[in-house]
DNA sequence: TCCAGTGATGAGACTTGGTCCCATCACCGT
DNA sequence: ACGGTGATGGGACCAAGTCTCATCACTGGA
């Protein structure tokens, strides 16, 4: 038996999106979100540092995408890893299961300009966690840092379509995405 | 003679600046902003949304690059038409004169969070705007997302350099990590 | 010359985000 | 039974941001 209700972070996570939805994220008060979640705006900034940071907590993408890259084989040609990274992130981070809470979590952000200056600077992280990790394998500098952005437009292409089409595995759409890119390239 | 001081945004601004280098910004409230400015919190609050975009106001950058895709040759192909908006840039945005302004705000901006937020998010306008623009051209979608990304890529290098090297001049700064980037993506 | 209109500013009350400090509570091990 | 520990609650406090109303300086017409 918990001392307390646990998963104090999720509980306010969950919360927070209700209401958010519900009524807006500037008609929701910290207060509102706590007193859902059955505790206080103390408890409320003791787990997350600021009213945006409780819808974009959780996420671990950046280590995921990074370990992944690390990960491939010294053979990879930098788009290749690349590419096995968004095959983690949709293993493990886009799973079917999380397309519905991906899409109301979207559709809130895209309603707020304050959420979307903290969900742009997690974009810019992304990318930089991609960065370094294609140059600790040796790939230039200028190099590196195109194949991240390449992979990131072509993940911010997969998740669009993997929020808007219910039947599409992520990693599948994140693939097709990429080829796409690349053909690109070549016009 | 004109009723009061006149150009308030730019003193306001300038005040912002100086006192955000001066002791950081989370030290600085907007009053002391105003009060440097000779103005009160009531105006600072009239001319700017919040005390963010005291930093950001100015910016016409967005509008500029546009303009200059959407007045490239028909016949140029979309990096030439993003190579042109780069040269615009530097010839309307990133003067010579703006350097070292330029580079004690981009100081004032890396050293708080809460200002990489919203200059991230404008990055994302920018290029947002590229990419409209360059699909007004009847560029299909996602080859004016690569060109429209590769560019913006090329503009953080060039803009990094710029402002780390007294002597050189945007435009070219531009050319030549633009001339990087393709030359990256054969690899 | 006088006076009403206009537009920018000042003043201050008010709500909310965010910080801080301290008290409290529930459980743990001894 | 008892003190330690860690999460929570409570409330004071400051700054950001909103809102409303008053004021001020100049303009243009009677």
């Amino acid at each position: 038996m918990a001392r307390w209700e646990p998963n104090a972070p999720e509980r306010l996570s969950k919360a927070a999106l209700e209401l958010f939805a519900e009524r807006g994220y500037e008609n929701t008060t910290v207060i509102d979100i706590a007193r859902r979640a059955g505790l206080t705006k103390s408890t409320f900034f003791r787990h997350f540092q600021d009213k945006r940071e409780v819808l974009f907590g959780g996420s671990t993408l950046a280590g995921l995408l990074a370990g992944a890259i690390a990960a491939a084989p010294a053979t990879a040609t930098p788009i290749e890893a690349v590419t096995q990274a968004m095959d983690a992130a949709g293993r493990k981070a886009f799973t079917p299961d999380r397309r519905e809470f991906s899409a109301l979590r979207r559709s809130v952000i895209a309603a707020h300009a304050e959420l979307q200056e903290r969900d742009a600077l997690k974009g810019l992280a992304l990318t930089a966690a991609m960065t370094d990790a294609l140059r600790e394998r040796g790939v230039p500098d200028v190099t590196a840092r195109v194949a991240a952005e390449l992979g990131a437009l072509a993940m911010k292409i997969a998740y669009e379509r993997w929020i808007a089409a219910a039947a599409e595995d992520f990693g599948e759409a994140a693939r097709r995405a990429l080829d796409e890119v690349r053909a690109a390239i070549a016009s």
